[in-house]
RNA sequence: GGAGAGAUGGCUGAGCGGUUGAAAGCACCGGUCUUGAAAACCGGCAUGGGGGCAACUCCAUCCUGGGUUCGAAUCCCAGUCUCUCCGCCA
């Protein structure tokens, strides 16, 4: 394996625009030592530039195999590593600033502190109209004895659940429906991946350094080799192409895969505790893209289409929206969410959240492409739901549940699930 | 888990102490020829970083990390990964 020079922020263009730099920072509520960063970043190349003088000095001598030099060019070697050694701790210290910023939000992205500032853009689909008072998922799973909480907390822990029987079947039903409208309509390649993932590819996506907590660590006999549990298929699916020069004629790529995810949610605790919104496990589809740069604004229209497909095909109503800097994730250039109505909480609750990361992560991954003049950038990333199938599931447990506590399966599930029309308590 | 073999540019693959950042081939790009294409021929073609407005120039990199040496892709040590054979196992 080479070594990699890792880049998340591309350190010339702070350099370069600088005003621009604080500016996005700035919309992300952000307080970073700026200047600290261009301190460094001097001191850096300082330190650079003098390693270098001796080397060429060193090389000089080497190549011209005069003895009575020899000396000199052994003390040239302790003075390298001297320079070496303040030069490496200073760029690590720069790496380490430049790795715990996000990404610079895109111009489309409007500037707010927190959800309230997130925009509706599109609203769809018609509100179911109860005659009875709508219960929510989890009264609904266990009324019909196919959602324990309980259990799971006795074998596993607390936000774990088992789903049985009929809702099982759904799930799975789900998770295929979603992977073939993806793969036959959508035009994305269906991968079944790894579950777990190296720290390096982790760091690649951006869940590290910050977001460690957030992850279930496997426990290895080697502690200097650290691998974790996925939190999301993005992770691997965009590592995908980690270390690469893509040809151009290969791109776009697009991925998709249903798989478990598990995530530790640390500091969410007291929030949605009750039923199966909030889990440290969960099934998700996920789509992901590999673009070229410009390509980015317009996959993301493509790939949140992909996702609201879905909902439309399951007669779920939903709603668009468009983060906003401040409620934005850590690697996201500009996001969509989608949000499911829940008649139990009369709410929109996300189901979906597609994200274009521009060059962020490939970046981290030194993911890149050839363009038509031969020229090597660093490739577009994208990932989105489609959907999240655990809240896939409470939405439909909610939206088509009937007044005797049974629940009418969609009918372009119907295929899936042995054309049953009703999941019944008996 | 035991025993061997290996890791070099987009790919294949030579080099095994000194102008080797690296032969050759393939792929790719440009040109000549051709009505067009193919073939043939000619030329170009690694990545990262530093300096410079630029032409350009300098440094690093032949799996990773140490060591030997004036000098390492080449020698030594440790590690990682891959392949083959045997064992074990869904």
């Amino acid at each position: 394996m080479k070594k990699i020079i890792i880049k998340m922020h591309n350190i010339k263009d702070i350099r370069k625009d600088t005003k621009n730099f604080k500016l996005s920072l700035k919309k992300r509520f952000l307080e970073i030592d700026v200047d600290r960063i261009l301190k460094l970043d001097e001191e850096n190349r300082k330190y650079i530039q003098k390693k270098e003088t001796f080397e060429r000095e060193k090389k000089d001598i080497s190549k011209s195999k005069d003895k009575t030099l020899f000396s000199k060019s052994k003390k040239i070697t302790d003075e390298i590593e001297k320079i070496n050694k303040l030069q490496t701790n200073i760029k690590n210290e720069l790496n380490e600033v430049l790795s715990l910023i996000p990404n610079i939000p895109h111009d489309d992205v409007p500037v707010g502190k927190d959800e309230k500032s997130n925009i509706e853009v599109l609203k769809s689909g018609k509100i179911p109209n109860f005659s009875f008072t709508p219960k929510s998922h989890y009264e609904l799973g266990e009324d019909l004895n196919m959602l324990d909480f309980d259990l799971a907390t006795k074998t596993t822990g607390s936000r774990f659940v088992f789903v049985k029987d009929k809702l099982a079947l759904l799930e799975r039903a789900l998770s295929n429906f979603m992977l073939d409208t993806h793969i036959n309509q959508n035009a994305y390649k269906e991968i079944s991946p790894p579950l777990i993932a190296t720290a390096n590819s982790m760091f690649g996506t951006g869940q590290l350094p910050k977001f460690d907590n957030d992850q279930f660590e496997l426990k290895l006999e080697d502690s200097a080799d650290r691998k974790f549990l996925i939190p999301t298929a993005e992770v691997i699916l965009t590592n995908m192409v980690k270390e690469k020069i893509i040809d151009k004629k290969n791109l776009p790529i697009r991925v998709v895969a249903s798989t478990p995810c598990f995530r530790k949610e640390a500091g969410s605790y007291g929030k949605d505790t009750k039923g199966m919104i909030r889990q440290h496990q969960f099934y998700k589809v996920e789509m992901v893209s590999i673009v070229e740069i410009e390509e980015c604004m317009s996959e993301l229209e493509r790939m949140t289409n992909c996702a609201t497909k879905i909902l439309d095909l399951l007669e779920l109503p939903y709603r668009k929206i468009i983060l906003c800097t401040g409620d934005m994730g850590f690697s996201a250039e500009k996001t969509y969410d989608i949000e499911v109505w829940l008649p139990s909480e009369k709410k929109y609750r996300e189901i979906s959240s597609c994200s274009s990361c521009s060059s962020f992560q490939s970046r981290r991954m030194k993911a890149r492409y050839k363009n038509e003049n031969n020229e090597i950038l660093f490739a577009g990333t994208l990932n989105g739901s489609g959907l999240a199938i655990g809240r896939t599931l409470i939405a439909i447990l909610e939206n088509y549940q009937q007044n005797d506590g049974s629940i009418l399966v969609p009918k372009i599930l119907r295929p899936y699930m042995n054309n049953i029309e009703k999941i019944n308590k008996f």
